[in-house]
RNA sequence: GUGUCCGUAGCUCAGCUGGAUAGAGCGUGGGUCUCCGGAACCCAAGGUCGGGGGUUCAAGUCCCCCCGGACACGCCA
C-alpha cells in the first residue's frame, strides 16, 4: 500500500519538477486527522527548487488528488488519505487471497544464508539463545514468504579447546564417581572446567554406559570419548530445546569438517600468499590490523592449534564459495567486538564487507517478584530455555521475545508472562482472535450463518464508518510492516501492530455488536471480523505461536 | 583506559533514512454490559526525551563535550 503510494508521489513530482527524489519521508503520522500517510516531500524539494516549501506541497498535492486517495497540504506538509473505496478494494483482496494478500513474490531475490543461535554444544541453551533463535526463526519465516531462497544454518563449535574442556570435565566428573581424583586434571578442571550440574549427569551417564572401563585408558583417550559422549548427548539437548520453541535450521554445520576437509589450511594459505600474515613467538599472525582491527589477531598458537578466529574465517569464506549473495549473522551482544576482525578477513579475501551482515542480539534478563533471577530452582544452575519454555510456554517466550528491537535488553517478567490478563500481550493478542472465533461459533449456533464458508465479501461496501476503516487500514499495514522486515530485519515491528490491531479490535468489539436485527449489518461486521481473524492468524503464523479458538 | 550499544511518564518500552501538540502497555484514581466471552472497554492524572553546546526552516533522532549504565577488549571461545 505504501509502495503505491510512494510510487504515485513519485511519478507527480517527476511530472511537476522532472526531479526524482528518494530520500523524503512517507509514513503514517501520529494524528488520525493528519491522514494515512505524511510526507515532507515538500521541505526536500524546496532545498531543490530554493522555493516556499508551502506553495509546493499545495502543488503536489492538487496534482495528487486521485480517485483512490486525497491529498491536502498542511504547513508543508501533504497528507494522504486513502480512499474508502480503495481500502474496501483491498480489503476484499485481503478476504479473498487471504494469507497470500499479505506478502508477494520478490523478483530476483538474493540467496540468503541465515546464520543464528551457534551455541557450543557445552552446556544447554539458556535464555539468551532462545531470543536469538526466535528473532532468527521469524525473520527467516518472512523471507520465505517473499519468496527468498535461505539457509537456516547452525554453526557448530566442535572443534577447538572448549569442547575439549568439555570432555576433559565429564571425565574428571566421571573419575570422581569411582572415588579418584587425578590432581592434574583437578588443577586443570578447577581453572578452566565446566562446573555445572549437567556435567555430573552426563558422567553418571557415562558411567552407566562404559562402566569403569574408561578408568584403564590413557587419560587423553578417555577424555576423547568422554568429549564426543557428551558433545553428542548435549547437541540434541540443544536440538530438542529449539524444537520445544519451534525453531528449526536447514544446515548443521561442523566446525570440525573445517579441519577434516583441509579448508583452514587453504585460507592460511591464502591469506599467506597476500602477505597477509607472518610468525612471532612461534605463533601464526593475521594483520587484522590493515582492515580496520585495532591489533594482529592470532590464527594458529604456539602450541600448533588454531583459533576459533582462524576456523571462522574458514567457514564464512566457505559461506562464500557455497554461493550465497548475502549472509546475515545473529550474535550476542558479547561478541561485538568480534565483528571487525572477522568482517576485515574477509576483506583481505576479496569478500566485499557488505556481503556479511551482523545482527547483535542483546542480552536478556528474567525477572521474577521484581527481582533479577539467575538461579534455578530446581537444578541450582541458570535458568535455562528448557526451564523458561516449561514455565511459561512455547507461545509467551516467543511473542515477549519479540516485544523489543532486539539491539535493546529485554527484561523477561515470568510472573507477568503467566497472568492470563491484559497486562500480558500474548493473552491480549490471542484473545482477539478467540473472541472473534467465539462471534462465529455464536453466530452459526444462533442464525445458521457460517462465518468460514458465507460470502461476505458483497457486504464490505457497507464497511463505512470511521471505526470499520480504521480496522481495516490495521489490517492493511500489516502488509506495510512484512515488506519493510526485507530491510529493517526487526521483527518485533509485527508485535507492535498486532498489539495495535487487538487494541482497535477490544474496543470495536465493546462498542458494535455484530448480532443486531438489520442483516447487511450483521453481515458486514462478519467481513470485518473475518478480515481481522486472517490478519491476526496469519501474522501469528508468521510469529511462530497458536491462533486459539478458545482460551 | 579503548570500542560498541544504551539513557524517553512511577515501571517496562515504541518513536522506522531529522518533521506537525513526544506515543503505547502496565501501575494509580474514577467509570462502563438487561445484550455476541469483563481475560474486555472508556476517562483522567503523569514528560525540562540524562545534562550542556552546535548544525538545521525543523532535533528524542545528526555532530561535539560531560554524567550514568550494559557489554566487549587473551596465543578464551
Amino acid at each position: 500500500m505504501k509502495a503505491k503510494v510512494k510510487k504515485t508521489l513519485e511519478e507527480t513530482v517527476k511530472k511537476l519538477y522532472s526531479l526524482e527524489l528518494e530520500n523524503f519521508t512517507l509514513e503514517p503520522p501520529k494524528e488520525e486527522e493528519y491522514g494515512d500517510y505524511a510526507t515532507n516531500i515538500a521541505f526536500i524539494l524546496a532545498k531543490n527548487l530554493k522555493r516556499n516549501p508551502k506553495e509546493i506541497a499545495q502543488e503536489i498535492a492538487n496534482d495528487l488528488n486521485k480517485d483512490w486517495l486525497s491529498a491536502e497540504a498542511v504547513n508543508g506538509f501533504v497528507n494522504i488519505r486513502l480512499g474508502k473505496e480503495f481500502l474496501q478494494e483491498e480489503f476484499v483482496k485481503l478476504l479473498e487471497e487471504r494469507d497470500a494478500y499479505f506478502f508477494y513474490s520478490v523478483e530476483n531475490p538474493p540467496y540468503i544464508q541465515l546464520e543464528f543461535v551457534s551455541a557450543n554444544p557445552t552446556g544447554p541453551l539458556h535464555v539468551g539463545h532462545g531470543r536469538g533463535a526466535v528473532v532468527g526463526d521469524v525473520i527467516s519465516r518472512v523471507l520465505k514468504r517473499f519468496g527468498y531462497k535461505l539457509v537456516r544454518e547452525y554453526y557448530i563449535n566442535d572443534a577447538g579447546n572448549q569442547v575439549n574442556m568439555l570432555g576433559l570435565s565429564v571425565f574428571y566428573r566421571y573419575c570422581q564417581l569411582f572415588g579418584k581424583e587425578d590432581p592434574k586434571l583437578k588443577e586443570t578442571f578447577e581453572e578452566e572446567g565446566y562446573k555445572g550440574s549437567y556435567i555430573i549427569k552426563l558422567a553418571k551417564d557415562l558411567k552407566a554406559f562404559y562402566g569403569e572401563k574408561l578408568l584403564h585408558l590413557q587419560a587423553s583417550e578417555a577424555i576423547d570419548i568422554a568429549k564426543e559422549y557428551a558433545h553428542k548427548r548435549l547437541l540434541e539437548d540443544i536440538k530438542e530445546t529449539l524444537d520445544h520453541l519451534g525453531v528449526e535450521f536447514d544446515v548443521w554445520f561442523s566446525e570440525r569438517s573445517l579441519y577434516d576437509s583441509g579448508l583452514l589450511e587453504e585460507v592460511i594459505n591464502l591469506l599467506k600468499e597476500r602477505e597477509l600474515i607472518y610468525e612471532e613467538d612461534g605463533a601464526l599472525w593475521f594483520k587484522s590490523s590493515l582492515f580496520g582491527d585495532d591489533k594482529d589477531r592470532v590464527l594458529r598458537k604456539s602450541d600448533g592449534s588454531y583459533t576459533y578466529f582462524a576456523s571462522d574465517i574458514a567457514y564464512h569464506y566457505h559461506k562464500f564459495k557455497r554461493g550465497f549473495e548475502k549472509v546475515i549473522n545473529l550474535w550476542g551482544a558479547d561478541h561485538h567486538g568480534y565483528e571487525k576482525r572477522l568482517i576485515g578477513a574477509l576483506r583481505a579475501l576479496g569478500i566485499p564487507s557488505d556481503w556479511l551482515e551482523i545482527r547483535f542480539v542483546q542480552m536478556v534478563r528474567l525477572i521474577s517478584g521484581g527481582q533479577e533471577v539467575r538461579m534455578s530452582k530446581r537444578t541450582g544452575e541458570f535458568i535455562t530455555l528448557n526451564d523458561l519454555i516449561e514455565e511459561v510456554g512455547r507461545d509467551a517466550v516467543r511473542f515477549v521475545f519479540l516485544t523489543r528491537s532486539s539491539d535493546t535488553p529485554l527484561d523477561f517478567d515470568i510472573d507477568l508472562v503467566k497472568k492470563n490478563t491484559a497486562e500480558n500481550p500474548v493473552f491480549y493478542v490471542q484473545y482477539a482472535h478467540a473472541r472473534i472465533r467465539g462471534v462465529f461459533r455464536e453466530v452459526k449456533e444462533r442464525y445458521g450463518i457460517d462465518a468460514d464458508r458465507e460470502d461476505l465479501l458483497p457486504y464490505v461496501q457497507e464497511l463505512n464508518s470511521r471505526e470499520d476503516l480504521r480496522i481495516i487500514k490495521r489490517c492493511l499495514y500489516l502488509r506495510d510492516i512484512y515488506e519493510s522486515l526485507l530491510n529493517t530485519f526487526s521483527p518485533h515491528l509485527i508485535t507492535y501492530a498486532l498489539i495495535d490491531l487487538a487494541k482497535d479490535f477490544h474496543y470495536y468489539y465493546n462498542h458494535h455488536r455484530v448480532m443486531v436485527e438489520d442483516k447487511n449489518t450483521m453481515l458486514s461486521r462478519l467481513a470485518l471480523l473475518k478480515g481481522v481473524e486472517i490478519t491476526l492468524k496469519t501474522a501469528f503464523e508468521i510469529l511462530g505461536i497458536k491462533a486459539p479458538e478458545r482460551m
